[in-house]
DNA sequence: ATTAGTGGTGTTTTT
DNA sequence: CACCACTAAT
């Protein structure tokens, strides 16, 4: 076959199109560089088309690389891309997240990582029940520290790479929390758990504490790329320091004007220091935009330049200015909705299909109004985050019960289900059970299992429900060796009680429904592609177990041998017309070939086998709770319908529409009042704005409303001060199809900047007929303060306050007696 | 010992 | 409003 033809057609298929800068990013050498790309310039693309080229010219073996991005999401469209672009098999390449490398990574070396093999990852909602345990065990006052902040200050040391011995703790408080950290570690330990943070800071330490396997991945990940560079935390910078050596080239993409995620850890100064720690011989800036036309980029790139800290990019496009962006001031939440539901209409009826419109907001509670609006109107909806499928409690109730039937030293699960559906064991019981366990030394599950046997004396009726509960378990590991991973759960959903439970409950219908998707889920799971990834990496731990282990690991597989691997890998080779490179080691540069290769032989569930005498159909399982609690999956499931897409903005990164409404902006919810204190903290929120902007291809609505029901209340907001810093220019305001009179508002009013304040409302409620001459939603003036908004009144005559909202300078009570207020 | 009912509290963004 | 912790009733 005329090999040098072929590929020299698709070398310059692969680089056509590009221009000069992608071109130069693309086609960089052997080095560590940093690709600064603004919003619409290409990212992905040359990300992608990177890894193909490298591919493409020999530089490196699909399995020599490692690509890491934050969202699962992105790692598909990675992968799709890949395939779309070389006629090779993705499998088994190493392109995935942060977290989802890690987890590969400690599982295929779990006994020198001190992880069990069925070591579990708990979410957030696990971590902070797990910390209160610990708390509660420990007699630790709970109000003072709150078990949410003090889990969340665990995950924080995690993220700077921390272990409770290297906590610099200068006060009783903090040396406190590190008290709880330390106790929370040695659980988890005994527990075989791990949490999000774990994961990266546990693989962090195999890597630098393991010279051979860290010089086995250095060996093997000759280019290392890395999207989103600016929302790595410290821990994750040193990750990759540590796999990259100083051989390896880092090819780190980032844009420092779209992190908002340093509330996780991010540190935007990562970018900053790439050049000096990775040695990096080049900086590219993508800064021509794709994506959006002149007026969108323009109110972009002047919202942004209110920035202080910053690398320094401006993006331009050839595009023409297009429309003007629509601005819509609502006078509630309600009209707000209604509003984005009649132009949401006419955008469909001139042909723009729902899923190419966004509808975007701050924060997840805003999403109820606006739900309740499209619902009425009849338009199709998806909803992105909040509650997502595999954190709903029905879910996490079965799948606790199969954690159990994985490894029954699981705390966590067994606290959530060993009373669900009650069976009689109450705190006292669960207390007993802790006290025991603490006492030996064991797992509560454990303890329940000498409890109930051979504690048998006094007739307790503790005992029965425990005893049931253990029986209950054992019934079920039993059960469900020898059959599939959807027969399983279905033999939880039955065998536990939760189906009889839930049909008896009242609102049970919907729950009932997503323990049936759970199994659909479970059987889509198994027959899954993607799936084959993780397989190979357990075929990678057999090799990175030494020679023994990996005769060891030939026999008991049966299928699964070095050789097998190696010619699975090159027929890979052969089929992508790579027949040069077949027999090549991993890399192109080392030759170690351990194994790295896809396993999975036409007979998957081999692959997991030998070593530890774990059911290929446990692995399965094993597997499948990974993937539950690493990717929690879509609240809803009608993916294919053409929908509107509704999303918080964070959600609605890296992604982009036609047409895009940027709702409830107003003061304190965009930016919110909890960034506003904090250092930097209006710049994230202003960078999340100039997120938001850019997701718009051709249209982009910015509305607000001057009242708000949240949490319970209504709230009078004031216009956000982002849409102040967006020229006038490029603004097309927009009213309601029933006109109501004009009038200021406060949109119009003179741009000083405190003057984030006065709304007009036509007919607001007369609070005191007499005594009182202010009404709630009036405008006022305060020599002081400035310009606000009434929000509430009481009393009358010379006991009358009013609470007025003066926007930037906050919520007062003013007695009118004494403050001189006039009507605006 | 469990459950149902009440009252207080607090709220961003997510792998 | 939604989630928790606590109390009173079973």
């Amino acid at each position: 076959m005329p090999t040098r033809i072929i590929r020299g057609a698709m070398q310059s298929r692969l680089l056509e199109n590009l221009n000069p800068e992608q071109l130069a990013a693309v086609t960089l050498p052997r080095e560590s560089a940093m690709i600064l790309a603004g919003a619409g310039s290409g990212k992905t693309r040359v990300l992608t088309t990177r890894i193909a080229w490298l591919i493409e010219t020999r530089q490196v073996n699909p399995l020599g690389l490692l690509a890491v991005t934050f969202t699962n999401k992105a790692a598909r469209e990675m992968l799709t891309r890949i395939s779309g672009m070389l006629p090779i098999n993705t499998r088994g390449m190493w392109v995935g997240t942060f977290h989802g490398l890690a987890n590969r990574m400690l599982r295929a070396h779990h006994r020198d990582a001190g992880l069990p093999q069925t070591f579990q990852i708990m979410d957030t909602a696990d971590q902070v029940a797990m910390v209160k345990r610990m708390m509660k065990a420990n007699g630790v006052d709970e109000e003072r520290f709150k078990p949410r902040d003090t889990a969340w200050f665990i995950s924080a040391q995690k993220d700077a790479g921390l272990r409770p011995g290297s906590v610099e703790a200068f006060d009783d408080h903090t040396r406190q929390l590190v008290e709880i950290y330390r106790m929370y570690e040695a659980q988890c330990q005994r527990e075989g758990v791990t949490d999000f943070a774990e994961l990266i800071l546990r693989s962090y330490e195999l890597l630098a504490k393991n010279e051979a396997i860290r010089e086995h991945y250095r060996a093997r990940f000759a280019h290392i790329l890395v999207d989103e560079f600016q929302d790595t935390n410290r821990l994750q910078f040193d990750w990759l320091k540590l796999i990259a050596g100083s051989q390896n080239a880092v090819f780190a993409v980032g844009d420092d004007d779209q992190s908002v995620y340093s509330f996780r850890g991010a540190k935007v100064a990562n970018m900053r220091d790439f050049e000096r720690e990775f040695n990096a011989g080049t900086i590219i800036k993508l800064e021509q935009n794709y994506r959006s036309h002149g007026n969108i980029l323009e109110a972009a790139n002047v919202l942004i330049g209110h920035n202080q800290q910053r690398l320094g990019k401006n993006l331009w496009t050839s595009e023409s200015q297009g429309e003007p962006i629509r601005l819509f001031e609502a006078q509630t939440d309600f009209e707000e909705a209604q509003f984005i539901v009649e132009q949401v209409r006419d955008l469909k009826a001139t042909g723009v299909p729902l899923v190419e419109v966004a509808l975007l907001y701050r924060s997840n509670a805003q999403s109820r109004v606006l739900e309740h609006a499209l619902f009425s109107a009849g338009l199709p909806y998806r909803v992105y985050g909040g509650l997502r499928f595999f954190e709903r409690q029905e879910i996490k109730h079965a799948l606790a019960y199969l954690r159990l039937v994985a490894n029954p030293d699981d705390d966590a699960a067994l606290l959530r289900v060993i009373n669900f559906p009650t069976r009689g064991i109450g705190a006292r019981s669960i207390e007993q059970l802790q006290d025991a366990a603490r006492a030996g030394g064991t797992s509560l599950w454990q303890a329940a299992c000498s409890r109930g046997g051979s504690k048998g004396g006094a007739s307790d009726a503790p005992k029965k429900g425990i005893e049931g509960f253990v029986l209950l378990v054992d019934r079920l590991r039993n059960e469900c060796s020898g059959i599939t991973l959807p027969e399983m759960i279905e033999a939880v959903i039955e065998r536990s009680g939760l189906r009889t439970h839930y049909e008896a409950e009242r609102e049970g219908a919907d729950r009932i429904a997503n323990l049936d998707e759970l199994v659909n889920a479970a059987a889509q799971f198994s027959d899954d592609p993607m799936r084959m990834l993780e397989m190979e990496a357990d075929a990678e731990s057999f090799a990175s177990q030494g020679p023994t282990a990996l005769a060891a690991a030939r026999q008991a597989a049966g299928t699964l041998d070095a050789d097998a691997v190696e010619a699975e890998a090159d027929a890979a080779m052969m089929a992508a017309g790579f027949e040069d490179m077949a027999g090549m080691g991993p890399g192109g540069f080392d030759g170690d070939g351990e194994g790295d290769g896809a396993g999975d032989g036409g007979t998957p569930a081999n692959a997991g086998g030998g070593v530890e005498s774990v059911e290929p159909a446990d692995q399965l399982l094993i597997q499948f709770l990974s993937h539950a609690s690493l990717e929690a999956g879509d609240n809803q499931a009608n993916a294919g319908d053409d929908a509107l897409q509704l999303m918080t903005v964070h959600a609605a990164k890296g992604l982009e529409f036609h047409a895009v409404f940027a709702s409830g902006l107003e003061e304190g919810l965009f930016p919110h009042e909890n960034s506003l204190d904090d250092a930097g903290g209006v710049e994230e929120e202003r960078r999340l704005m100039y997120v938001a902007v850019t997701r718009a291809r051709r249209r982009l609505y910015l509305t607000f409303a001057q009242s708000r029901m949240l949490h319970g209340q209504t709230r009078y907001n004031v216009a956000s001060r982002f849409l102040r810093e967006i020229p006038v220019k490029l603004l097309k305001r927009l009213s309601p199809t029933y006109e109501r009179g004009g009038g200021s508002t406060s949109f119009d009013r003179p741009r000083t900047p405190s003057s984030y304040a006065p709304v007009q409302v036509q007919a607001a409620p007369k609070v005191e007929a007499a005594g009182m001459p202010f009404r709630i939603g009036q405008n006022v003036r305060h020599a002081k303060f400035g310009n606000g908004v009434i929000i509430d009144a009481e009393g009358r005559g010379t006991d009358a306050r009013v609470q007025v909202n003066f926007g930037r300078e906050g919520v007062k009570w003013l007695a009118l007696a004494y403050a001189k207020l006039d009507a605006a």
